[in-house]
DNA sequence: CTTCCACCGGAACCAGAGGGTC
DNA sequence: GACCCTCTGGTTCCGGTGGAAG
């Protein structure tokens, strides 16, 4: 009967036992399979086999949004190609893997290249942009023989794409001499290609394949997968991996935020010392994650962003919302008014007006309204209000004002 | 068929900060 | 210290636009 001391007083450890092993839910946790893009796998394999016959993989993009697992996928087969090339003296190997966020510009890109290559010290910079392509030319020349560069978040370099034409063309221009050298990119970003200039199209464009999102029928087999290795047999009400997947389906299709779901339930379960995870679990999940994601995207607003968020609050808590551009930037006015900040030019706060539109925190629905109304946008608050009142007021300069708006609220229910 | 509303959004430009090299 | 680079967040200016009204 005595095993061990009397522990039903100490805070830590759970009267209930629900995650077998909880690392599998984690966010930087490799899964070793990937049935759910078969087809996709066997297309990237195609273009890197080349790589093997002693020529250069094809150059390739991965379109996708996020949580699609192109990261994974690829990863997965450079990691086979990785292993054959160890076990065989026909392919010599570099694989230069980065991701170009916040690199907004083939300048940066470069310099961020040559860093990753160098493996440490600082990003160079303060030189002309042909100078850094040349420097690095010079590290791509320590390089073994077949170089594949993988390029994730290749979107953020925009229009500025001159590297992307410089990089396939690097032999044909005699700026390496005895290797091969292809691009992976990798974009969440569907209109990328689009707007890539016709040069670079042409001369890096081999193959694309494009992620689909996952249906809830695919999320709901990966989710199976995860969490026979993460939760004890039974825990699980039944539905409550069919109703994460749905919620993922709606929204964006992603597996990361499938997977986030029924670990934040799991862990809602655990907290409460149930020893199942039911539907309630997974949609207070929803609710805390929802929540979580306005904080993360509002603490990175600029002021003037926040203003502008704060003008359609402000009318929205009066009932008149949606509402046109022209009562939105008066609104604007009499807040940076009150709030004695500088008030700027009505076509900046437009501007502000459509990123917020484009972060998912507004609607903006265009319009026409002929020769009365012209053509105008109508702005409204996407996310809940009450939240969005309650994260707005944490900042101090805007307590004030938002008690006020509050205060309204409550008035009116 | 034309007119015209009232905003839309591209373009050119600017100041200031911040990253560097030589 | 002179000089080179880019980025952010702003301003000014202005031609463009689609559909209701006449």
């Amino acid at each position: 009967m005595d095993d061990g001391p009397d522990l039903s007083n100490n805070p830590y450890g759970s009267a209930v036992d629900i995650f077998a092993d909880e690392s599998v839910l984690k966010e930087d946790w490799q899964p070793a399979e990937l049935p759910e893009r078969a087809s996709e796998l066997e297309e990237i394999r195609n273009s890197l086999a080349p790589a093997t016959r002693g020529v250069n993989a094809h150059n390739l993009f991965l379109y996708g949004k996020t949580g699609q697992g192109k990261t994974v996928a690829i990863d997965h087969e450079l990691d086979l190609l990785a292993e054959y090339a160890t076990s065989t003296d026909d392919l010599e190997l570099s694989v230069v893997k980065t991701s170009a966020n916040n690199q907004s510009t083939s300048y940066q890109l470069a310099g961020h290249l040559i860093k990753e290559i160098r493996g440490s010290g600082p990003k160079p910079s303060g030189i002309d942009q042909q100078s850094m392509f040349d420097l690095l030319y010079e590290e791509l020349h320590d390089l073994n023989k077949t170089i594949i560069i993988v390029i994730d978040e290749i979107d953020s370099i925009g229009s500025n794409d001159d590297l992307l034409y410089e990089l396939p063309r690097a032999r044909k221009n005699g700026h390496l001499e005895d290797q091969w050298i292809s691009v992976i990119g990798i974009s969440n970003d569907l209109e990328f290609r689009d707007n890539l200039s016709p040069k670079v199209k042409d001369s890096l464009y081999d193959s694309e394949i494009e992620f689909a999102p996952y249906d809830a029928t695919q999320l709901t087999s990966i989710l199976e997968r995860r969490a026979d290795q993460a939760f004890y047999d039974g825990v699980l009400a039944e539905d409550v991996i069919p109703l994460c997947a749905a919620f993922a389906a709606q929204d964006e299709g992603s597996a990361r935020q499938a997977i986030r779901l029924l670990y934040k339930a799991g862990e809602l379960a655990l907290n409460n010392e149930q020893d199942s995870v039911a539907e309630v679990h997974v949609r207070e999940a929803r609710d805390i994650l929802e929540r979580k994601r306005i904080e993360e995207g509002m603490r990175s607003l600029t002021n003037q962003d926040q203003l502008a968020l704060l003008s359609v609050v402000a009318l929205e808590v009066a009932g008149e919302t949606p509402t046109r551009t022209r009562y939105v930037y008066q609104k604007y006015k009499s807040i940076a008014d009150r709030l004695d900040t500088n008030q700027l030019v009505e076509r900046r706060v437009r501007d502000h007006l459509q990123s917020l539109g484009m972060q998912g925190f507004l609607i903006a629905e265009s319009r026409n309204r002929g020769i009365q109304g012209g053509n105008h946008y109508r702005f409204e608050l996407k996310t809940d209000l009450e939240t969005t009142l309650d994260i707005l007021r944490e900042d101090n300069r805007l307590h004030d004002l938002v008690a006020d708006l509050s205060a309204a609220v409550n008035h009116s229910q």
